[in-house]
DNA sequence: TATGAATGAGGGTTCATTCAT
DNA sequence: TATGAATGAACCCTCATTCAT
């Protein structure tokens, strides 16, 4: 018995998130990631269930990967502020190194197509994100502010800028960078 | 000899906005625009040349709009500070009031399906508001920094909680936006 | 604005009945049927909301003629022998003047694919009909039984026969006609 | 070296008659079937060449049973009569006992996807009755008609009235089946 | 023997757009 | 101007069958 290929589920999923980041997910057809993986359009169902199913499968396995990146060192010797700007440096070396991915997952970050579960499983992979910001303002570093403020003006304001600057809008350099995280650290801070 | 029915034009936009704005631009056909406007499909052709010129000049329109909305009230004899709340305000008052708009142009903000030229044209409406910015910067009112960074310290945030408030995430009353404007005037001034 | 063409919509139902009699209802594509009728396979659409509703129209459509051609020439001033007589020879006659309409019909006689609302429309073509067995029993023609054992020695061994004379298995010429008809009423007489 | 596997044969083989019976031929995939006996679709294609001859062997297994059981205990010292009247009472007995495989057999009955060398076969089985159908005419028990008329007159008509028994529109009891045999026997007997 | 992976072909259906009135 | 009819292309998905183990 044939046992399922590593390299044609992982030409499938590289296919489909480059193709859907491109395009869309509504004009990127399951033919032309077919194609693009070099596959019939009938394996892919043998590996994922529909359309749909890939989209989510694909975006967890992106969301795993980036948080994991996100999170790279973060340890609770460090202080608050130590491990604030570690994350904001990662995030800003994620998004710059894996464009494509960074752009995938933003395409999807509000999107109806992505199932709860998909995005409470997602949760879960940056509840150490959240513990730091409990810590912080437990420890007065950080403002009395809901964590929805914190983040419109932390990686809200990142993002952002990391998408004008993968669009050629801006140059966002390390001088640039070091800006805004100063503006963000002052806006979060007593 | 008939002439363009404007009532049929309106009907067409305002089907197209909310049928796009809920379901995507692939997944809204131009048969379905035009059941909702109460049209045969091939009407929508006689006012649009296609599909993605429709999507163009409605998201142009929408823009108008909003941009007109946001700018009320701003005038040359305003404080730098009076007139930047005033538009904070307005922004708010617009997203909430007509929140459908509001969503469809979110949903293109970065689209490649818009054209460069459309673009263009939304720069020209936004213009008193960068004027705004430039003379803020002269006073010595906001720092010295770039535009995409002011933006991603006041709208930037902004919209994003808007958008959570829409979908009923969080709750942005007045306090909170009291509290979120705070935060974004302290961290683009001086 | 062009108009529905009834030659196009002819040429639909008659290449459905003639492949669907031929390779079944499954076995049958939208494709198939379409390039038959020399038309585009979307324009089947323009007439029938899908596949399984153009079977049901096409069914009634059959069923309808059928009927009337089974009843045609019955009247009440008839008696019941004689109007029985006809029914039995009208039936006689179309089943092998359109062999293709009749065994369409045969086929979908007791299909699932049917719908309900569908087999109660025909019960109402069929209506004389019952109305003769009903004379026929009350005024002592018919043995008292139900309609189903009627049926089942009158038309169900006729149905029998005819199809087995089409499928080239036996030949039912007028004499062998005459001889199960009078089989038939014997074994509904009294 | 393994053998086959008789278990798994007949897990196929009533997986096969219970979807086709309740779906149809085309409509019943071989994965269906495969999930249904707990087997791989590979497996399938061990016992049987392909689909259609899966049906052909299936189609004949039945028949063999059906044919076997309607003539048992049909033996030669009997009479004319009574051998008739035991195959009348096999049949019904068969039919309401084993409704599945007898729905099976009747919706290939007239199909041109059973061959024609497995018709030939099925013929073979039914060569007893033959032989009482002739030797009820010799006897001068029958009437002197086509087998074919026989079987119109018998076996035909207690068909149809089982079918409707099934499908719940009738209701065939032991009264019913008594009057239907009479009107049957009267049919074809001098 | 037995299997899950793999596939080209084809399924029903919808689409943006054009035609003909 | 306004329209419903008409269409070729493309959509997602399932199929019978074969492959490779």
């Amino acid at each position: 018995m044939r046992v399922k290929d590593d390299k044609k589920l992982k030409a499938i999923c590289d296919a489909a998130i480059e193709l859907i980041t491109a395009n869309g997910f509504s004009d990127t057809s399951m033919s032309k990631i077919a194609k693009a993986a070099q596959v019939s359009p009938a394996t892919i169902y043998v590996y994922f269930e529909n359309k749909e199913q890939l989209l989510n499968e694909i975006y967890l396995l992106v969301k795993r990967e980036m948080c994991a990146e996100i999170l790279r060192g973060v340890k609770s010797e460090l202080t608050v502020a130590e491990a604030f700007k570690i994350t904001w440096d990662n995030f800003y070396r994620y998004a710059t190194k894996y464009p494509v991915r960074f752009a995938f997952a933003e395409q999807f970050a509000n999107s109806p197509l992505v199932a709860g579960i998909c995005k409470e499983a997602i949760m879960e992979f940056l509840k150490p994100l959240f513990d730091l910001f409990e810590r912080g303002k437990q420890e007065k570093v950080f403002k009395d502010i809901p964590l929805e403020i914190f983040n419109a003006f932390t990686f809200s304001p990142l993002t952002g800028l990391i998408k004008e600057h993968l669009r050629g809008e801006i140059v966002l350099d390390k001088k640039m960078l070091a800006k805004t995280y100063k503006i963000a650290w002052d806006a979060i801070t007593d």
